[in-house]
DNA sequence: CGTCCTTTCTGAACGTGTTCAACTTGCGGT
DNA sequence: ACCGCAAGTTGAACACGTTCAGAAAGGACG
């Protein structure tokens, strides 16, 4: 998809244009959402695409990608059709793609809403919980949770998460901050807990533990078990064996191989 | 793609049809490229999708599979469409989804003949080493050589291969033969090894070693580095991790971790 | 009111993967 | 020779994602 080259080799001419349609008049309610504009969040440099609203258009925006999203979820994300999006939405193809980059871009709205409502349901265990090892179990099933009502279309799209060249690659530059988020949602994790990690191994362990998480929702992803109750096991098997090998970590005679698995992480990471 | 449902509306008449142009007639040599054919190689059930030949349309299916391949390394997997590779080939468009379910499908070629190659460039170490670090990174090496020229192209496309829902999945059932010859790869790793291997993890090895190497591809196809080399560089860093564990799985105080963690990736399994 | 400008919005048109009804071939039977 | 008849082959047609030249809104300034 995103290799594309755009050929362009201009044919017909199509010199008529039919001309009507002064638009439908949608009605469109005045009441906002909450969400305060201000306007100023747009902050640092690399963010998100092309983000182009500076009105009322942010509504069209919004309204946009909420239809889209609840189509996918009604539908699956192959079944929504951009046609489909923008009839439901009230208006045409081409003000999509004035939002939006191109389809899979919807999709990065969908990443952005599940991690804000995973924060919110990982919150009461990390507000009440010191041991570390039930303080990661908590955080692994919160994200799950809030995951599994789109279990069905959610899988047929991370694909696209896994291909390098895709914006939408958690590894990509464009998603650093999504990344970061989400990165820090561990560092909580290992910051707020009693657990005592071998120094040299501390700073990059927020990181690992999100590798982690990714590859719990690539199990995820491919889980069939009813309820993906398999990937629950997984996490509550998992869990007690990393928070084993955290605390193993510290010992004197492991030492070394922990100097030699960080160092190997340190190389291939860049 | 492969969710697709296909509407059918069937709007249009079109009743008249020009009607000329009757085969181009390409010559085409007759002498074969050897591949005895029998023909009672289909054997167990669950074998590869459509395989539609009982004659020299056996040579228009290798023709077509050929030219695919070809462009697909030379202008990648997204610029190559069906119709230039049906252009190339000498035939209509339609008769590559004769033979081919989708563009999708015309990986499994390369799957097929990318683990032949493996096979063949990994049997020298194989029949001259008895190490089992030494057989273990050999293989890994020779999966990675075998792929490299690929590297561009095989990236876009490995995408495809997460989807869980997609004939192409490592893990689906349409993939269960390439699976398990891959598989039988690691078994003879070990096999012709003088490693010593606790009995419990002894029959669930191989399908780990063939995970592991799936995880070492799906960091191939991410690493930007030149010719790859973090890949080499992960590969010479994990297999002595690999062999170390594999060594102190042995040891009586870490039998009833091993027995753990193998219970649970049996019982995720399924 | 008119004129410029930017932002928002439109829908026909393009190239793509895929389908399908109809056509051509090759071959065994009579 | 003729008739089937299945395997092979064709290309127009379809729905899709995406693009683009331009129309409509909405200000700000005179």
């Amino acid at each position: 998809m995103s290799e594309q080259t755009a050929p362009r080799t201009a044919a017909g001419d199509s010199t008529d244009r039919p001309v009507d349609r002064t638009g439908g008049g949608t009605g469109r309610g005045s009441g906002g959402t909450g969400r305060g504009s201000g306007g100023g969040d747009v902050g640092g440099p690399g963010t998100v695409g092309p983000e182009p609203s500076t009105a009322r258009g942010e509504q069209t925006r919004q309204l946009i990608l909420e239809t889209a999203l609840r189509l996918f979820r009604e539908r699956g994300y192959a079944q929504t059709t951009m046609r489909a999006i923008a009839r439901e939405a009230g208006v045409a193809v081409g003000n999509a793609y004035y939002y939006f980059e191109s389809k899979e871009h919807l999709i990065q709205g969908f990443y952005r809403r599940t991690h804000a409502d995973h924060v919110v349901a990982a919150a009461p265990a990390l507000a009440a919980e010191t041991d570390f090892a039930a303080r990661l179990r908590a955080v692994l099933h919160a994200g799950i949770d809030v995951l599994t009502p789109s279990h069905a279309f959610a899988a047929t799209f991370f694909k696209t998460a896994a291909e390098p060249t895709s914006p939408l690659s958690p590894f990509s530059a464009q998603s650093s901050e999504a990344r970061t988020e989400a990165i820090r949602l561990f560092e909580e994790v290992l910051a707020g807990s009693t657990a005592k990690v071998d120094p040299q191994l501390r700073p990059d362990l927020p990181e690992l533990l999100w590798l982690g998480y990714l590859g719990v929702i690539l199990y995820w992803v491919h889980d069939r078990s009813p309820d993906q109750s398999k990937t629950r096991l997984l996490i509550d098997g998992a869990v007690p064996l990393v928070d084993r090998l955290v605390g193993l970590s510290r010992l004197r005679v492991l030492r070394p191989v922990t100097t030699q698995v960080l160092e190997l992480i340190r190389s291939l990471r860049h």
